[in-house]
Parts: C-alpha cells; sequence; structure tokens
DNA sequence: GCAAAAGTGTTCGGGCTACACCCATGA
DNA sequence: TCATGGGTGTAGCCCGAACACTTTTGC
C-alpha cells in the first residue's frame, strides 16, 4: 500500500516522556541515566520509538508504563520536535509527552532496573539533545494547566490534606500562597469530598483529608462554573 | 550515522495546515480539493512532507509560502497526529500547524493553481482522515489564545475599526458582545493606535481605524498587565 | 506550658456586566 | 428628515487580595 507516497523519505519517529512527581516539598522528574548510544553517560528523559502496530499515544503509555508499571495515568501529549539537527546521531522527529503521576506509586524494581531517577525541578542535571526544551515547555504546560483544571490531584496521594495541596501549587508556581485564601477557594468549588480521618504525620493537631470527587467536579462545569486557582502574588 | 536506531523502523511524517482567514462576517479556512491519491477529490488541509533538510517548523512554513505566497505569518504548531491507521494509504505521522493570515494579503494565483478555496469554518466540508479532528483542536486553540493574547489582529489588516475587530471576536466565540464593554476593554489595554483616518466603507459616519502597536504590547507585559479579551455571555 | 502546624472571617477595591441614548452622514 | 451604524458613561456586584488570631496536641 505505500504506492502513494513511495517518493517520500521515511523518518525516524520517537516519543519522550516528561513526567512529574511530587513528594511533599518539591517537583520532580523521572530521568534516566542513559546506558547506550548516544549520548551514553548523560541523562535523558525516558523515551522509545512506536512499534508497528503501535500509535504515538500508545507508545507513550508503553514507555511510562515499561519504566513506572503505571497505566491509565494522566498523559498528554505536549509538542512534536523536528529539528533536523536535534540528535546528532541521526535525524528524529521526536514526540514529547508529559504524564503526572503519584510519586508513591510507581514500580520502584523496574525503576532501578531501568536506571532511573527522580530528580528536582529545580536542579536538574544535564540532559540531551532538546530534553531540556522539552522539560520547560512541559513546566510551563503544567503551570498553566494547573490553574485552570484540576490536574494537581494526578499528583498526589487519592486522599490528601489541604496543606498539602497548598504545597504542591506552591512548588508548581514557585510562589508562597495565603492558605485562607487558598482553602476558600478550593472548597468553594465543592468539588472535594472532606473525610473523617486525619493525618497526624506532619503535625500534632493533624490534618483533615480530602479527596476529589470527580461527579462533583462534573456537576462543577454542568452548571457552568469552571475550575480555577488563584495564583496571583502574594505580597 | 545511523548505527544508533538501524534497527528502528523509519515512517512517513507529513505536515498539515490548519489556515484561518476572516472576511469581515465570517471565519474561513483555506482547504484543498485534492486531485492525488489517496482521497483524489475530496477536501483536505494543505500539507506536505518535509525535505531532507527541513526540520517541522520550516516545512510548515513552506506548504504555507507555497500555497499563499505569505512568509513570516502567525504559525504555530498543534498537534502530532500519530493514529497507525489515520491514513487508509500508508501509516503517516502529521504534525498539524494552525496559520492566521490576512484574507486580502494572500496570492490568489497560487491558491487557485493548488486548487484551494475558502469555505466558511461554520459549513465545512467533508474533510479526508482525521483532518476534521485538526480543525476542531485548531478552533478550540484559536479561542483560547485569542483571549488570552493578542493574536486577533493576525487575521485582520492592518488598520481595522473597533466594530471589525469585535465582529472577528464574535466570530471566534459565535456570541454576540456588547460593544461599549468591548472598546472599553480593548482601549483599555493601551495597545492600540487610534489613527485619524476613518473607514467610510460601511456607515455614513464612517469608524475609526485602529492599528495594533507591539511596542505599546511589550510595555504592557512588562509592566505586569496581560492581554484579555472578556467573552463572557452578554444575556 | 510551649512549640508547631491547622484552621477560620472580614474588609476593601478593581474589574466585569448590564444597560440606553446621542452623533454623523448619505441618500 | 430619516435610516443606519458609530460612539460613549455609570452603577452594582462579585470575586480576589490582604490580613491575625485561636485551636490542638505531642513533647
Amino acid at each position: 500500500m505505500d504506492r502513494y507516497y513511495s517518493h517520500e523519505d521515511r523518518q525516524l519517529v520517537a516519543v519522550d516522556c516528561v513526567i512529574f512527581g511530587f513528594d511533599d516539598q518539591e517537583l520532580k522528574l523521572l530521568l534516566i541515566k542513559r546506558n547506550m548510544e548516544p549520548a551514553k553517560g548523560l541523562w535523558s528523559l525516558p523515551g522509545g520509538f512506536p512499534k508497528k502496530d503501535e500509535g504515538l499515544d500508545q507508545a507513550a503509555e508503553r514507555v511510562l508504563s515499561q519504566l513506572t508499571g503505571l497505566k491509565n495515568v494522566y498523559l498528554e501529549q505536549l509538542y512534536a520536535y523536528g529539528d533536523v539537527d536535534r540528535d546528532p546521531g541521526e535525524r528524529v522527529v521526536s514526540v514529547a509527552y508529559c504524564s503526572l503521576i503519584k510519586i508513591e506509586d510507581y514500580d520502584k524494581d523496574l525503576v532501578k532496573e531501568n536506571n532511573a531517577h527522580w530528580r528536582p525541578v529545580n536542579d536538574l542535571p544535564d540532559l540531551v539533545f532538546d530534553h531540556l526544551v522539552m522539560v520547560e515547555k512541559a513546566m510551563r504546560r503544567l503551570r498553566r494547566r494547573a490553574r485552570t483544571q484540576p490536574i494537581g490531584f494526578e499528583l498526589l496521594p487519592e486522599k490528601f490534606t489541604m496543606p498539602q495541596l497548598q504545597s504542591l501549587y506552591e512548588a508548581i508556581y514557585q510562589k508562597e500562597l495565603d492558605k485562607r485564601n487558598f482553602c476558600k477557594k478550593m472548597l468553594s468549588m465543592r468539588m472535594l469530598d472532606k473525610l473523617d480521618e486525619k493525618d497526624k504525620s506532619t503535625s500534632k493537631k493533624g490534618a483533615f483529608l480530602y479527596r476529589f470527587n470527580p461527579e462533583k467536579y462534573e456537576q462543577l462545569l454542568a452548571d457552568g462554573f469552571y475550575f480555577t486557582v488563584d495564583v496571583k502574588t502574594k505580597k
């Protein structure tokens, strides 16, 4: 069936994944110390090549699940990078994806096998090729998305406290937020279930646990309201 | 130099362009009636294959300028489409781009040669493959962008009237806007130069012409303000 | 009893929304 | 003189920003 385009060049197509995690203090990325050429020994984003019967999205899902053991997590296409010389080995068009995972959920053995490590976004090692460009784009998009869509919860445990949620937003925006206003806004959207349990691991008093409720979020949308978090400067 | 990835499959990579224009009443797309297989006789987005020495962006620029004669116009990558079966002829990864052009500027002869036509976005013909999906994504992004970035001006002549600008936004959002509020908001950002000339083509009184001033826009950003247009429902 | 984190309410101001009338001019 | 489209001002309200003290409990 390649009669139509037989005179055109074929190219290598890859997928690379920017995988975010949050460990209660800071945002981290899951990076690989490459043990293969090109750029052996340097750090890179986890990536791979789509198989014959795989679409781009499926390839990214596979890369993610082979590395972390996780499926059905937040995964969104970021951007296609196609400069001729972006990979010094050979021309490769790379489609970057962005994933948000709960950092306590991943498969530690798989990650170790693959020579992958969590590195804080504020202190990244040198990355191969244009992978830093991808990471920066992913950061910008995360900042935009987190303001207008309820995706922050993808980075938190199913049950989380209000201070945890706030600290996540502070890590994403690198800004201190006012806890009264933050809490008020989150609760005003009526999309969180307040549980009876408390998490006492970070304070003597203990903090109530909440759970994101997707049904309530749908109701919010159906009522014509939108998710927004205010991230204006405090001070 | 293909020693590194020699065991991986190569694939066809294409670029397709969603090209928007605005003719004072409605948004339009520049579409091609295909005269080649596959899907001969159907409508499609203008597209092509990157040459050996061309990045994706350059390929999209070339496709756009070969069709319209235009260079240095608004052109932004939209999304990469990589489902295995999206093109029935052969597997093709297509990277879609979105362009905004001033509809009076394009090269009519080139467009005619290429069998391209402007079609209103509200009355599109059937498109090949997943091109409608691309168009819908482009529309959604245009709606988002036009609210928060001064890109509407890319679709208007250099000099335009306030009613023209408003009618553009009404076409993008398919909503009537209040002209007092719209005008107030636009002028409050202090990024438009009001000219002494009037355009008398649509009314006896004539409407003042304005010009977008990029320097003033930069100043707006430098002062910590952002471009926004209010597109809330009028009734 | 004290240190450390959780929790909670009010006031102020800016900006968005709604809304109606006069102006200029060509026919 | 009239019909058509261009142009302008104001009042109310909502939401976001700023801000400080009390509660709980483990040590």
